[in-house]
RNA sequence: UCCUCGGUAGCUCAAUCGGCAGAGCAUGCGGCUGUUAACCGCAGGGUUGUUGGUUCGAGUCCAACCCGGGGAGCCA
């Protein structure tokens, strides 16, 4: 039997007499020509199965088959420049065709379908070329990710899923049963992070998260995948420095890596190719005014057609606001310094003016929100109790974290990123549900 | 929780003023050597989300409920 290969490497067989496993895509028939595409998991590729050049047997075997239907095609691989698909430009010139097994009626045919229909099939749209595409950028964001903090230093530790007690709010959690005992799925590793630092210096934990909101946009799922990053002696200025560095490997990989994948999704990529460090810094006090002058000019949205909202200061941002910020500028903006009042109580308050905060959030171009939310922590240990107090949060929870600046506390900075925004923003998609193979959604568990 | 839009064939949609339930795709059969979501011909395919109401007559109007989409708040 001719060698198995894979479509994705097809250019490097022409000429070869190879075998592709996979299954149909489309069909289109010509009398005695048969076009089968054919995918296999590495992409997509044109079987062009003519009637004189294969058994009778074989060419039945090619007419018989229907949508997703598995199949075993031998023959010549030749360059076409009309040969359709993924990456596309080479096709198999079929010597022999086996159907594996024939499929029965496909749901989801080449043409549109609506959300609650795909997502009810999430299992089958998986198989369709955007989701292949989305899949395949989003394992290479997180090849991406690894490689980045590996190479710089980070070791990976990861943090409990199972946590006695919230980070931050207690009205987003989801509650679970511990033997007896009330326990909660962890919203972020943060203060766990902050314990491993002062063991290893640099870490980064990078798992699921799980928030109970009942958010029902196209930026939130109930389960997503997050990275926390956490920084020895590391100041907020270190921080933002690391965070650009970081997302402009992510991006500028993709843009290396995944070329037949954004091709697909129809990514422009003028937009991702201007991701490179440095990235624009505002300070929350002159965000602020950016907005209240566009609210006062009456100035729209960009994407929604209502005006932007004006803000008093001390408030936090509404999508509206990030919306608007972010299209000002080309690349991933920072923003930092928050009031204090808005931002969660381990966040180092700004050295003689204590109502803003050491933290920075990084928001994604094109109306893709905030990917990344950080801060320089809270290091000492007196402030830290007050600000607990302050709070209201129960202290006893919190000794050991207090430990942390009994012992040899040092400034020290982290941020977490959002594996499915990124994924979003990197892949153009209008909607998170498609960045995670079996998304969880408010309304949505199902398959 | 609130605002807003929607639910008709397996799928995507149409149905004028309240008057015979319709198309494309998919499926089956037939035709074609360069298709790109092929095309051409034929065929099968319906409890119009649910319940109730108005009416000679309801997919269409009214009420309640169910399900879904988009958005707000909150967040990554």
């Amino acid at each position: 039997m001719a060698p198995i290969v894979s479509i994705r490497s097809l250019q490097d067989h022409v000429g070869e007499e190879i075998t592709l496993q996979g299954w149909l895509y489309n069909k289109t028939g010509k009398g005695k020509l048969q076009f089968l595409q054919v995918r296999d998991g590495t992409g997509i590729c044109q079987a062009v199965v003519f009637r004189d050049n294969v058994s009778p047997e074989a060419f039945e075997a090619g007419k018989a088959l229907t949508q997703e239907s598995s199949l075993i095609v031998r023959g010549v691989v030749r360059a076409e420049p009309r040969a359709p698909g993924v990456p596309g430009g080479y096709e198999v010139d079929a010597r022999d065709v086996q159907a594996v097994s024939i499929a029965e009626p496909y749901p989801i045919t080449p043409k549109e379908h609506g959300v609650e229909f795909l997502m009810a099939n999430r299992h089958l749209w998986l198989r369709s070329q955007r989701q292949w595409a989305a899949m395949r950028v989003r394992a290479t964001i997180i090849r991406g990710i690894r490689e980045w903090l590996d190479g710089h230093g980070f070791l990976n530790v990861d943090t409990p899923i199972i946590t006695p007690a919230a980070a931050e709010g207690t009205t987003t959690l989801f509650a679970i049963d511990y033997h007896g005992e009330k326990a909660f799925l962890a919203q972020t590793g943060q203060l766990y992070n902050e314990a491993n630092i002062f063991a290893f210096g640099k870490v980064y934990c990078f798992g699921p998260t799980f928030r109970a909101e009942k958010s029902k946009t196209r930026r939130h799922l109930q389960e997503f995948w997050m990275v926390e990053p956490e920084i020895a002696f590391c100041d907020l200025e270190q921080l933002m420095e690391v965070e650009e560095q970081f997302v402009s490997h992510i991006v500028q990989k993709c843009l290396a890596e995944c070329e037949p994948e954004l091709k697909v999704l129809e990514r422009d990529l003028t937009h991702l190719a201007k991701v490179t460090p440095p990235f624009p810094r505002i300070h929350y006090d002159d965000a602020v005014e950016m907005i209240n002058d566009a609210a006062a000019r009456g100035e729209l949205v960009p994407g929604y057609p209502d005006p932007v909202p004006a803000i008093e200061w001390g408030d936090d941002f509404g999508s509206p606001h990030e919306t608007y910020l972010a299209a000002q500028f080309e690349k991933p903006v920072f923003v930092h310094h928050y009031p204090t009042q808005v931002k969660a109580f381990y966040m180092e308050p700004e050295a003689g003016r204590p109502e803003v905060c050491r933290s920075v959030d990084l928001l994604a171009p094109e109306g893709y929100g905030e990917i990344i939310g950080g801060s320089e922590r809270m290091s000492d240990a007196g402030k830290l109790v007050a600000a607990i107090e302050h709070h209201g949060l129960p202290r006893e929870t919190y000794e050991w974290y207090l430990d942390l600046r009994r012992y040899g506390s040092v400034v020290h900075s982290g941020f977490g990123l959002g594996v499915e925004r990124t994924v979003a923003w990197v892949c153009g998609l209008d909607h998170v549900r498609e960045t995670i193979a079996f998304p969880r959604t408010l309304t949505s568990m199902r398959p």
